[in-house]
DNA sequence: GCTCGATGTTAGGCTTATCTAACTTTTCAG
DNA sequence: CTGAAAAGTTAGATAAGCCTAACATCGAGC
């Protein structure tokens, strides 16, 4: 990996030298183009997406690709948005990588909540070392899957495509096994836990009203879900 | 505790404001002043002590303790060195408690070495929220001490004393029990181990030799022990 | 095909934390 | 008791990240 401290003369702070290569900074703008573009797969990502993403001004973003883009992480065209280059790509899954296997081993081994362990992971994963990475991984048994179902890539930045469908567009009647949860809204993830949203779960399909209420069973119980929740939940559709 | 970040009317960036209430950097200059001072013990901390030991220039010491002292954390009296306020000690032990819990659960629990530990309690200290701080408390079940025999401060900042010699300065002919093994350098920790000194291990004094080397028995095997090495192994002496 | 609102960039500034160079204070050795 | 070395401070600069205000570009509707 690149490091992209070189630019200055100056001793790199240990702080950032470790981990990744980059300061918390870089990794995080990183990881917002790969959310924002779906790893690559749709469209580029526009400076003021990547700046709702990480709450900062979007001359803040503006600067932060040009330098991005000066360290070959990104492809960044003035007014057209940017995109990871491949060693861009690589970087960000690690962090990724990190703040999956992270999210997994606090659940696990310290008993944090699903709706606590993104917030906690956010910050050790731009501190935490290959040696404890690695440490974490092994802990853990390699595993594949973070507690709210998304795919952790591996060392080497492969990662396991998913192919779900969010559970709003649920077709009436049909059956489906959720998946996936997003992991960003700690409110929302303690709602969909108790009831019995979590990855794993049998869920069919009642109805789907206009008001923006999806009714369904999950196991036996009947519950309603609003459309905001109903669309940051993904499931794999039974037959 | 107080918040050093209320200077300026900008958002507190959420790195900082989770674990302690501070920077990185200011915690590791109360760190630094509490091993100088000695916990208080001691003497007052120089710049130039405090320079040392963080591996920055002395005006950027100068300009910390003046920042610190406008905080209330230190008394810093210019060219007469800077002590911790009661506030600054109590946030000195709050890092340092993090450190120790850190470092004794990687050992612990993910099978890091002694010699490694250090380093990365060094950077995860600094992210280590209040709640994860609890969970490996409690996963530990609430252990006095670390991998080298350092004190674990309590959450409200009291502190064993610990009334220990340096295995250099023992007695001819004296028994003693290890009790605590300086935590800096890695490569002393590997020698230490090999030899079998460890928090727990029993020695005792064969003869120390003008060269500045100390031999003695531990266990049943016989060893010699350099003095820079020997000055930071600390022991209880034994009837 | 022009205009105006949305999006994006440039300019200029701020804080933190660091540095080197130059100056000041303290201390201690003779 | 004095003067030089050691210790410490001030001055001025730099880099990372962030901000607001002002300016530029794009694109969609008419």
């Amino acid at each position: 990996m690149s490091d992209l401290t070189t630019t200055t003369a100056r001793e790199v702070p240990a702080r950032r030298a470790r981990g990744a290569d980059l300061a918390p900074a870089p990794q995080d703008y990183l990881k917002a183009i790969h959310r924002i573009t779906d790893g690559g797969a749709a469209a580029r990502a526009g400076t003021k997406a990547i700046a709702a993403e990480l709450k900062v001004s979007p001359p803040s973003v503006s600067a932060m690709l040009d330098r991005l883009a000066a360290e070959g992480m990104v492809d960044y065209v003035h007014y057209g948005g940017a995109t990871l280059t491949a060693e861009g790509r690589r970087t960000a899954l690690r962090v990724i990588r990190r703040h999956r296997l992270l999210e997994l081993y606090l659940s696990r081994f310290l008993g944090l909540g699903w709706d606590e362990v993104h917030e906690e992971a956010e910050e050790l994963e731009h501190v935490l070392s290959a040696r404890l990475e690695g440490a974490i991984d092994r802990a853990l048994g390699h595993p594949s899957v973070d507690p709210h179902g998304d795919p952790i890539p591996a060392v080497d930045g492969t990662i396991a495509a998913t192919d779900h469908h969010a559970l709003w567009g649920l077709e009436a009647g049909a059956r489906a096994e959720v998946r996936r949860v997003s992991d960003l809204d700690a409110e929302l993830l303690r709602h969909l836990r108790q009831m019995g949203i979590v990855p794993g779960a049998r869920v069919s399909r009642v109805s789907r009203e206009t008001g923006g209420v999806l009714r369904l069973t999950v196991g036996r119980r009947s519950v309603a879900l609003g459309r905001d929740a109903a669309e940051k939940v993904f499931v794999e559709v039974l037959p």
